[in-house]
DNA sequence: GCCAACGTTGGC
DNA sequence: GCCAACGTTGGC
């Protein structure tokens, strides 16, 4: 289903940790350990059913867009804050009323072509992509449809 | 492995 | 509320 204000998104995950290809084997995943107030505010805010997501590989040789993934469930408690033995366990975060959130994204596809980051960055048809700022940390970051359609296009993925 | 850029923490 | 110290991210 095409709803009208579909949003597309960027993720980055270190693909020694988890890549497209773990994404795909596994079919879908919940993205938790987010502790960014900015990263959760997007999740827990403005991601839909369906949006679109484009899986970056960060820390990798190459760094880049290696293909696409859909929210399949919105925003819900992180539970992996309440867990003091997990690396991202947050003492803060009260079960009753949970700081982090995640969402739950699946496999979509892999793109035939890996785009890399110098490749985004030298390409005026993705000019101000927030991939591509100086210093961009942020791991989930908003991507307008027109860049996402052009990221599409250069990974030679068929929409 | 280095380190610049950035976000968070905590003393004051 | 300022800001120095600290921890993390992520390109290189």
């Amino acid at each position: 289903m095409h709803n009208k204000g579909m949003a597309y998104w960027l993720m980055k995950s270190e693909p020694s940790v988890f890549s497209i290809d773990d994404l795909k084997r596994e079919g879908q995943t919940c993205w938790d350990g987010v502790r960014n107030y900015q990263a959760r505010n997007f999740m827990r805010d403005q991601m839909k059913l369906s949006d679109r997501v484009l899986f970056y590989h960060s820390n990798a040789t190459p760094t880049g867009v290696a293909g696409i993934a859909e929210i399949v469930r919105e925003a819900y408690p992180d539970h992996t804050a309440f867990d003091p033995a997990d690396p991202h366990y947050d003492p803060k975060s009260d079960p009753n009323a949970p700081t982090w959130v995640m969402v739950d994204i699946g496999y979509v596809a892999t793109f035939p072509r890996f785009v890399t980051l110098d490749e985004i960055k030298a390409e005026p048809g993705l000019a101000g992509i927030v991939v591509a700022q100086k210093g961009s940390r942020l791991s989930v970051q908003p991507v307008s449809e027109e860049h996402f359609k052009f990221l599409c296009m250069l990974g030679k993925h068929t929409l």
